[in-house]
RNA sequence: CGCGGGAUGGAGCAGCCAGGUAGCUCGUCAGGCUCAUAACCUGAAGGUCGUAGGUUCAAAUCCUACUCCCGUAA
C-alpha cells in the first residue's frame, strides 16, 4: 500500500525481490496540473506495468476492498505514503504484520510531514523506520531504523530523494528479520514523541518575526512542498505574493524591523528577521507572482523592491 | 470552458486605466579612468511591443479572437 513518490524505490524492491507481490493498494487518480487532468500515482504505472491488481478506494474503511484483502491471505502488508489510515480490520489481515516505512527517526516526528519537521527542528538526523502498523497513526513498535545525517544544505526535497532510495534497504532487512522470526518490537516512547502535521500551501507562508536560522530552516525544510512565500506591494499599489528558495544566508550581524529590505542587490536581497535583533537572511532565488523563478541579479534589475520597504505586511 | 498572474531589444521590469518621440536597471561591444569596490566615466549596437483581426487621423496603450508561459486547486 503507498501512493507517494517516496515509496517507489521500495516499491521496485519488492517486485525485483523474491518475495511475491500480489497487488498494490493506493490513492485514486487525482486530477492535476492546470488542466485538470486526471494523473494516476506513479507507482500505480509501474504496478501495471507488472501486470499486478490495483485497487484505489476512496476510502477504504468500509470499503468492499477490505474484503479483497482478507481474500488474498498475504503473510505480510507493506505501507508507504498511503495517505490513508487503516482500519484495524486491515492491520490484523496478513498472517505475520502489517509494517510500514515512515521517514523519521520515530517517535520523533510521527506524522504527514515527517521530512521537513525534521529539518525545520534543526535535528541533525533523520531516516527511515520500519515498524508495526497500530491503529494510532505512526505509534507501533518499532522493528529497525536506519539512520541519514542532515547536512546544513539538505532541502525537504533533498531528504526525501535520499531516503527514498535508502528506504528499500531498510524494508528488506525488515522483511528477513520478520520472516525468520528475529524480528524484534521496540516500544516508542510516547514522552520523547512529537507531531509533524500534514502542511498545506498556507503553512509555507513566512513569519519575519522568525529568527533568521529558524527561517533559514523553514524555508529549506519546506523546499520543494509547501514552499515558502511571502508578500509585497508592486509597482501598481497592489499586494504581490513572492516566493523565496533555499539557499539562504545568514546575515547575523544586521537587523531591522521584520521584514524590512535592507539590501537589494545583485549580490541578494537580505530582508531583517525577528524582533529587533533576529538578524537577517539573505536571499538569492525568488519568483514574483507572474514570473520566472530568477535569481537575485535579474530580480534586482526589476527594481520591484526598494531598500526600507517591508515584506510579508 | 476550474481560479488567478503574465508575454515590451540578450536578461529583469516600467509605460496601458485618462491613445500622440520606445523608457528604467543590467548585459553586450568600443574607448577612457582607477591602488581599489556588486567599480567608475564616455559612446555604440540591439525592439515589426506574443499572433491575427477591429476601432481611430494615430494603437505597446482601446475592442475581439487565438497562441504560449507562470502560479494555484497537495
Amino acid at each position: 500500500m503507498g501512493t507517494g513518490d517516496i515509496a517507489l524505490a521500495s516499491f521496485k524492491a519488492l517486485l525485483e525481490s523474491d518475495y511475491d507481490v500480489v497487488g498494490l493498494f493506493t490513492q485514486p487518480d487525482r486530477p492535476v496540473g492546470r488542466k485538470q487532468v486526471l494523473t494516476p500515482p506513479a507507482i500505480k504505472v509501474m504496478a501495471e506495468d507488472h501486470g499486478l491488481s490495483v485497487w484505489q478506494p476512496e476510502r477504504l474503511r468500509g470499503s468492499e476492498e477490505m474484503d479483497v484483502i482478507d481474500g488474498l491471505d498475504v503473510d505480510v502488508i507493506v505501507v508507504m505514503a498511503y495517505g490513508q489510515i487503516l482500519p484495524t480490520r486491515v492491520i490484523n489481515a496478513p498472517n505475520l504484520a502489517c509494517i510500514n516505512l515512515h521517514a523519521s527517526l520515530l517517535p520523533r516526528f510521527r506524522g504527514a510531514s515527517c521530512i521537513q519537521g525534521a529539518i525545520d527542528a534543526g535535528d541533525s538526523h533523520t531516516g527511515i523506520s520500519v515498524m508495526h502498523v497500530a491503529p494510532a497513526l505512526d505509534e507501533g513498535d518499532v522493528i529497525l531504523q536506519h539512520q541519514l545525517e542532515i547536512l546544513p544544505e539538505h532541502t525537504g526535497g533533498v531528504v526525501h530523494d535520499l531516503l527514498a532510495e535508502m528506504a528499500p534497504a531498510a524494508l528488506l532487512e525488515g522483511l528477513v528479520k520478520l520472516f525468520d522470526g528475529s524480528a524484534e518490537r521496540v516500544v516508542q516512547d510516547d514522552e520523547k514523541a512529537n507531531y509533524a502535521p500534514k502542511l498545506l500551501r498556507e503553512h509555507g507562508e513566512i513569519d519575519w518575526t522568525m529568527s533568521a536560522k529558524d527561517l533559514e530552516r523553514r524555508v529549506r525544510a519546506y523546499d520543494p512542498w509547501p514552499g515558502t512565500s511571502t508578500t509585497f506591494t508592486n509597482a501598481k499599489g497592489k499586494l504581490s505574493r513572492l516566493k523565496i528558495f533555499p539557499p539562504l544566508t545568514v546575515e547575523a550581524g544586521l537587523s531591522g524591523a521584520s521584514g524590512e529590505v535592507l539590501e537589494n542587490t545583485k549580490a541578494g536581497v537580505v530582508i531583517a528577521c525577528g524582533a529587533g535583533n533576529g538578524g537577517a537572511v539573505r536571499v538569492m532565488i525568488l519568483q514574483p507572482e507572474g514570473s520566472a523563478r530568477m535569481d537575485a541579479a535579474q530580480f534586482a534589475n526589476g527594481r520591484r523592491l526598494e531598500v526600507g520597504d517591508i515584506v510579508g505586511v
